[in-house]
DNA sequence: CTCCTTGCAAAGCCTTTGCACGCTG
DNA sequence: CAGCGTGCAAAGGCTTTGCAAGGAG
């Protein structure tokens, strides 16, 4: 926030209050979700702003968007330790794994194939237990 | 085909192109890229009914939708062995590695979170080798 | 002849954008 | 008090859906 600041950006009580609820919120957060948080203050919110302080942030490097497909996109502050996200494509649950996991793997990647791989905030699909057993 | 015919699904022209769009193409393909390869051989066919098709054929396991992420979906015919996509944020390409680069992390996520991970058609987002150097 | 499929057009969903006003610094 | 940031409303891209007409089996 103070960030923001020293880069020439203004702080108003909108922003304030994004920055607020994505960071409270400890995990990964989605737009609507934002909106409707910072509505719970005050109804001077658009949905419009969202998005644009969003995108700020992200550019900014202070959140990280978080892709989790099928038209998924989450938010969550910078702080929020990088890790793979398990996405359940029966009920959308997501749990949040341990990404270690991958260590390997973007080495091989860049020595294979010249890819730098961003792993920070992977997803992978499938089947959480509860819905396995249905 | 005969395959949907002895599900009880009628084959139609209209399907027969679609199904042979995927097909041919060798790798992945969008919703667009169908419509337009279709329109190629006659204009009598709606965007709508690519649509419904394709998520028939997914349905029916005659074809995969793979969720590139950043909005992009793209679909394969079953026959497509399995593979890791490698898409680049900035130019959008996309490499296919191979997918026994992730063999040992499926088991692992089974044992330690009971997902059933589907890695069928995962993707990875990253930057490719010309990308970097920019 | 039945009713599954299609085309068309409209609507839906999420996100972005143009514009004039308002507030920060 | 300059100009960045906001609300509002409209547009945009992609996908889905309702409905009547058409074609497969």
């Amino acid at each position: 926030m103070n960030t923001l600041r020293s880069r020439g950006f203004r702080i108003t009580p909108q922003r304030e209050m994004i920055i607020e609820a994505i960071a409270h919120q400890g995990d990964h957060i989605n737009a609507e979700e934002v909106f409707t948080l910072v509505q719970q203050h005050t109804r001077s919110v658009n949905i419009a702003t969202v998005y644009r302080t969003l995108d700020l942030l992200v550019e900014q490097g202070l959140a990280s968007r978080i892709d989790l497909g099928e038209g998924r996109v989450m938010y969550a502050t910078s702080q929020h330790g990088p890790h793979i996200h398990l996405v359940c494509r029966q009920c959308g649950c997501i749990i949040d794994a341990d990404q270690e996991i991958l260590s390997s793997i973007k080495n091989k990647l860049k020595r294979d194939y010249q890819f730098a791989a961003d792993l920070q905030h992977i997803s992978i699909l499938g089947l959480c237990n509860s819905c396995q057993n249905k």
